[in-house]
DNA sequence: TAGATTGTTAATCGATTAACAATC
DNA sequence: TAGATTGTTAATCGATTAACAATC
C-alpha cells in the first residue's frame, strides 16, 4: 500500500479528535457533523474534514459521521488496538506516578518493569510491580519482548540509557527527561515530554499580568 | 510600547532555545553563531535568526551571538525573572511527583500548597507542605497571593475547579486533566498537557513496527 | 583589512480555509 | 424529492527558508 505522507500537525490532532469522539459516545451521541463537531471543539469544519480525509472517507453525505465508526477508525489510525509492553525507567516520583496512572493501561500501554539504580527504591513495589535493578533490564526487555520504554531520569543519566535501550532492541521512548535524545538508530521512535517547556509557555503568556 | 504579534510557532520554540543556551553555558561557550546552534538544534539557521530578531537584535555580525546574554535574554521574555505563587490541586501521584520537581522551584515557579478531597491524602505533608482540603482552597489563595494553579485532577472534575480557580482570581492553569477547559474568563490562561495525546503521537509512529 | 555572520527582505513552501459539485 | 453535509479542488494565508547587503 502506497501510504501518502502525514503531516506531523494531522497526527498531532489525531489524538484530540480522538478525546472528543470518546466524550461524545460516552454521551450517546450516534452521529455528528464536522460543524458540530468544529463547535465544539474549537476548529474550522473545513480542517476536521481534511484531516480525516488523508486517511479515507468517514462520513457520509448529508448525515455526517458515526461517532462510534469514527472514533475506533481514529483508535486503528493511532495504533491503539495494539498491546505495548512497556517499561518505565527511573522509578522516581514521576516514573511511580506514571506507572500508576491506569489511563495508559486502557489504551494498551501495559507497565511490565520498573529499574531503578538507587538502592532505596530497588525491591519497593508499585502497583504489584517490583522496581529492579537498572543492571537487569537488558535481559528483561528481551525476556518480556518490551516494545516501550518511558524515560523519568535526570537527563545526565538519559542519553546513555537510552542508547542502551537501542541496544536492546526498544522499538521506541517517551522522553520526559529535559533534553533531546539523539539516538544511534533512527528506527528507534522517541516522542519527548518538554513539560519545562510548556511551564514556560505559560509563564510567557501571563508575565504581563503578574 | 507596540508589540508585534508573536506567532505561537515561535514562541513554542523559545524554551527549547533556552535550553540549549543552558547547556552551552554549563559547558562554558562564550559566543556561538545561529549556524553552529542550528546543528545542534537540528533547525535551520534562518529560523534561529527570524525567530530571536522578533524580540530585537540580539548578536553581532562577524561575531554571532553571547550565550550568556541570550540566555538571559530569552529567559526574560519567557518571564522567567518573575517569581509565580503556585498551588497544585489534585494531590495525587501526579500531584505529588510535581510537587517534588524541583526544577519548577529553580525557575521561579514555588509551590506554596496542595489540595485535594480525599480525606487520606489530607494532612499528610509532601516535601514541608501539608495538603489541605479544596474547601480552603479560596481563602488560601487569596492570603497567599497565588498566581498559578497546577491541576491534576480526574477529567470529571476539572471543569469546575478550573472555573472556582478563576473566581478566586488566578491567572493561569496548567492543565494535566485529560480535557479542554473552556473558561469564563478568557484573561485566564490555560496551558494543557495532554500526556496521553503525546502517547498516542507515539504509538501512531511505531504501530508498523510492533 | 578580510572574513564571518548578523538582521532583514524576498521567495518558497506547506498548511489552513473557502467553495462547491457530488450524493446520501 | 429537498436539505444536509460530505469529499475534494482551488484560493488564501502564514510560516519557513534562501539570499544578501550591512557591519562587526
Amino acid at each position: 500500500m502506497i501510504q501518502k505522507k502525514i503531516s506531523t500537525a494531522v497526527i498531532k490532532r489525531l489524538p484530540k479528535y480522538y478525546r472528543y469522539l470518546g466524550d461524545l459516545l460516552e454521551n450517546d451521541v450516534v452521529r455528528i457533523s464536522s460543524k458540530e463537531l468544529s463547535n465544539r471543539m474549537g476548529v474550522t469544519a473545513s480542517q476536521i474534514r481534511q484531516d480525516l480525509n488523508n486517511f479515507g472517507g468517514f462520513g457520509q453525505q448529508g448525515y455526517g459521521y458515526n461517532v462510534e465508526y469514527l472514533y475506533n477508525a481514529i483508535g486503528k489510525i493511532l495504533g491503539l488496538e495494539n498491546k505495548y509492553n512497556t517499561i518505565i525507567v527511573g522509578a522516581g516520583n514521576l516514573g511511580q506516578a506514571l506507572a500508576n496512572y491506569t489511563n495508559f493501561d486502557k489504551r494498551g500501554f501495559e507497565v511490565k518493569g520498573l529499574f531503578d539504580v538507587n538502592p532505596r527504591l530497588i525491591g519497593i513495589t508499585v502497583r504489584g510491580i517490583e522496581i529492579k535493578d537498572l543492571d537487569e533490564m537488558g535481559n528483561f526487555i528481551k525476556e518480556n519482548s518490551i516494545d516501550l520504554a518511558i524515560l523519568t531520569l535526570p537527563k545526565q543519566k538519559a542519553p546513555k540509557v537510552a542508547n542502551d535501550l537501542v541496544s536492546y532492541g526498544i522499538k521506541g521512548i517517551w522522553n520526559f527527561a529535559p533534553i533531546d535524545l539523539k539516538l544511534s538508530n533512527k528506527n528507534v521512535i522517541v516522542e519527548n515530554v518538554h513539560l519545562l517547556d510548556s511551564l514556560m509557555t505559560l509563564s510567557y503568556n501571563i508575565k504581563e499580568r503578574i
